[in-house]
DNA sequence: GTGGTCTAGACCACC
DNA sequence: GTGGTCTAGACCACG
């Protein structure tokens, strides 16, 4: 997968290169199995510190999102659901919560919010 | 209003109260107008040093959500729009794809997400 | 850049800074992608509270003009234009305002006023 | 002359009081000699602490714009250049700067720039 | 090395 | 009483 790498923004490079895969994930670019490229291989091609990669491999990992097989290399986990049903649950409240409020402050409407989830969401993988 | 500070969060207290005042707002439970406890009241009841959340406070007065009467308190405002269209929806589907990213490993279905949406829909202010 | 505190003047430390930079930047002094000095740095050279440095440049990254990249430094941003044109044009209309009430306590003429205005621009960056 | 507070300002009473009379005069709205209304007048009608009123005038009065005669009232004062030419000349290049740092950043072109002042200038007298 | 957060405490400005 | 500014200094996060 393609990462960027957005200079201009606030957040720390591991935590853009975790959510950039996070998303590739929920949109279905990325298979299970696949292999990920050497933390060494995509620091060189990012330009960015070895440690960086691999600390946001190393979150990928403990997330269960990624697989490192020693002497090997990383791969793409098999998604599995550790999670209790109410955990997820609250997650995703948390999440709606979160979403509504920054759409009311930047002062949509109730219809424009359906319309757009609608619309985003056909670029993800159900 | 009532603050909770999580002392385990990795998010800064200054941030989570700004979060949680912005919550309140989108969900009507503030009017505009209403005065905000002191700068030392709220420091003294969150056992937090004033200058934090002096800190967010002022952030919140740089959003526009507060106003501060020098010598008298600080105030919610009246809401305003100031952003262009352009920025408005850059940010809305920024917000919407961080939404969905978390609901698919979260592992609930579009039919969820639409539910989820209307139902929590109805805490907020429109 | 060169800074230059003035401590009789009644306007806060951080924001001398942050108004001094908003000139340069308006007078094309500065370039979008500089590094700007680190806060320990600028604290040292201009005897000032690191705090302050850091107050001054959290404005400014509000504001859009600075943008900070964890552990590297400080650089100044790309412009971006987020305001509507009505709240463009109120303000605006304020700054005129304020600059003509000043102009004519000092006993300026109309005539005056379009010279200086035609001269001074010429060293800002359209 | 009227004076409007916006509790939506963050410049102080005393600060909004004394840019208000000063912008009156130098729109032609407040002729020499007129009485100012007294302090305690003032006061109750504002709806404002007199200390607040008492240091308004008290600073206009400094700036030569005011003139208190005991017992009598307060009154505007007869307009006198005392500046020198030197001073008149730095002040006026300070403002016009300050206006220009502002129409950049709010992206006015230049072209902008002349016609507003032209039109703003009417509303004053010269 | 860089910036970010938080505390403690002094002093000032405003009403 | 209110908030605003600044300092000094500790500790953490990032690359």
């Amino acid at each position: 997968m393609e990462f960027q790498i957005d200079s201009n923004s606030s957040s720390p490079i591991y935590s853009q290169l975790r959510e950039q895969f996070r998303e590739a994930v929920a949109r279905g670019q990325i298979e299970p199995g696949a292999r990920m490229p050497s933390v060494r291989d995509l620091s060189r091609r990012l330009v960015v510190n070895p440690n960086t990669i691999a600390r946001a491999y190393r979150e990928l990992e403990l997330e269960g999102l990624l697989l490192t097989r020693q002497g090997v290399g990383v791969f793409v986990a098999q998604p599995k659901a550790e999670l209790t049903q109410q955990v997820r649950e609250k997650r995703l409240v948390e999440a709606v919560d979160q979403f509504l409020t920054e759409a009311i402050h930047l002062r949509f409407s109730q219809a424009d919010i359906a319309e757009i989830v609608a619309e985003r969401a056909e670029g993800f993988r159900w």
